[in-house]
DNA sequence: CCTACCGATCGGTAGG
DNA sequence: CCTACCGATCGGTAGG
């Protein structure tokens, strides 16, 4: 049993490179089984489907954000040092995971319902946190900004970074420059 | 041969919009053809395969943003001007060619030799010019950033902002808030 | 620009 | 977990 959930887990990690590397559609469960050392149909021994793949990245991934979100969220702190615990968050999880996050980030629309419900109801969830924090802190004079949809964009768009730009630089770096960008602001 | 060059572009601009909303590697010829009123072979009258499209649509718009950064580069003004104007090069052709944008910011990578050194070729010229920019504001004293490489990186993503995401919003308060976190920082 | 068609590859199943 | 195989779909060509 432990071997068999250890291996289900070891496919859906192969298939996250994959998928981060060539994209969702072009990758093809052969694809997927030679690099596991499996043969194709054997891949369905632990999976139901190409898109169970999909959905355990990209739900297993929106559910670590989400958790993290909420650890910071409804903590007793400015809404500036919640930016930056968000920050952090999202750097923390990007290294950690990076190909798993690509794949969060480039690849769900290829997801279909039910999943994709669940998938956008959780993204709007977290949006909708992000926002209250931007507007808390524009409320007590943190941060200034005039439309807070459009600097919502950019912050979640500097802050979903893919993989192929992160592993190039130094996490405390990379960190020091964001916070610099989004809280100075 | 006008009529038979607007065709052969048409067939580029569908293609485009496709390629945005399903991806390259999901879209097939089949569904181009349904969309523009031809039968899949016909399709091969006006172009040579699949991928010629995608060249096509990342070579074209590589084209627009390499002129347009020339444009900038190689006037005699500040480099806080010369950062707004390229804030205003990006918008200007995000939202002309908002499906064209989309793919040449996240399907290049299905290009091939020769095309994709070409590309990257371009693109390499493209990052140097930006870099340059930041570097002189740097020295002049009016940009404040500690690593060249992170802080141009989450720079060209603000700016390769997604169609989907700048649809929602009008031109001129986009461009202030990027503005405002570029040129401010 | 169409009809007719090709070989290759796809996701997935049957049965052991 | 494998062998053997399925129907569907793919990009693309021949020939008119």
């Amino acid at each position: 049993m432990t071997t068999s959930i250890t291996k289900k887990q070891f496919i859906i990690n192969t298939a996250a490179d994959l998928f981060q590397e060539r994209g969702y559609s072009a990758t093809s469960i052969r694809d997927l089984a030679a690099k596991v050392g499996l043969e194709p149909s054997s891949i369905y021994s632990h999976i139901r489907s190409k898109e169970d793949l999909l959905s355990e990245i990209c739900m297993s991934c929106a559910d670590r954000f989400s958790k993290g979100m909420n650890d910071i969220y409804f903590q007793d702190i400015s809404p500036r040092k919640k930016m930056r615990a968000l920050i952090q968050l999202h750097l923390d999880i990007a290294f950690d995971i990076p190909a798993s996050v690509t794949v969060f980030n480039d690849e769900w629309r290829f997801l279909h319902e039910p999943v994709l419900s669940d998938f956008l109801e959780a993204r709007k969830e977290y949006e909708k946190k992000i926002k209250k924090i931007l507007t808390d802190g524009k409320k007590v004079g943190k941060f200034e900004f005039q439309n807070i949809d459009i600097v919502f964009s950019i912050i979640i768009k500097m802050l979903s970074w893919s993989h192929s730009a992160i592993k190039k630089f130094n996490k405390e770096a990379l960190e020091a420059e964001l916070t610099s960008f989004i809280t100075k602001h």
